[in-house]
DNA sequence: TCCATATTTAAAGTATTATCGAAATATAAA
DNA sequence: TTTATATTTCGATAATACTTTAAATATGGA
């Protein structure tokens, strides 16, 4: 992930409305929950609360699709993942890194090791 | 952590300069920077580096201190580790958590195992 | 003391973002 | 159809944030 990249969905995250919304969307699990009951959770007025969301999915840490009357948006854990990665890269793999700090095993981490122990 | 502060902390992160200058501290090590090795490196200009520096000592993500004529910079570990404790919280302990999603070791988790651990 | 260097603060302009009522769109139900 | 519900888009305003030049402060050296 480049830092441009990184910067755009912690800018995402980095607003008190948008950053509950996506938490509750976390705790939703994969099913998610539509529009109305988010707004009716924080209490956010409807053209607010779209325009966070429309913020959240132009980023892709959320995404919605229709049903029927109903928009339901779920949390992308993918791209969560892919930050948390990008934010641990530097400090949790061994070098320049305090014994407080988070050691993270995320999809990246993964992926090396499988590459290391595969064929 | 509560919300608010972690919602600081994300936008404090989510600027594409101050990002690279955590990323930088953070690469840097304990030992951090002085402000104009900052800049250099960067390439901002000083009162807009000073800006992010303050914003981002603000938030505790960075601290400074005064060594004669130059200010050592370096990256607040700790809070960096509080804050991916926090983002992980809701997907990251077993529950409503899909298989890509990273399981990170955060300072909070060591705790509570250590709580159970110990007498 | 005077000068040079490192950094911050002030001030002012510009740009971006957030809020929310009202109108528009989409879908379903009566 | 008409009506009701869910959500978005528009538009106007307000609030914040970013950048930069110039001036100020802090420190060390000549």
């Amino acid at each position: 992930m480049e830092t441009l990249n990184a910067a755009e969905l912690l800018a995402a995250l980095g607003h008190e409305s948008r950053l509950a919304v996506f938490r509750l969307l976390v705790q939703a699990g994969p099913d998610g929950m539509n529009a109305s009951a988010i707004g009716e959770q924080l209490a956010l007025p409807p053209a607010t609360l779209s325009f966070h969301l429309a913020h959240l999915s132009r980023v892709g840490l959320i995404r919605g699709q229709r049903e029927s009357r109903f928009i339901r948006y779920s949390a992308e854990f993918a791209t969560m993942d892919e930050l948390i990665a990008f934010l641990t890269q530097n400090c949790c793999q061994g070098q320049a890194c305090l014994p407080r700090t988070a050691t993270c095993d995320t999809t990246e981490k993964r992926r090396s090791r499988l590459a290391k122990t595969a064929t």
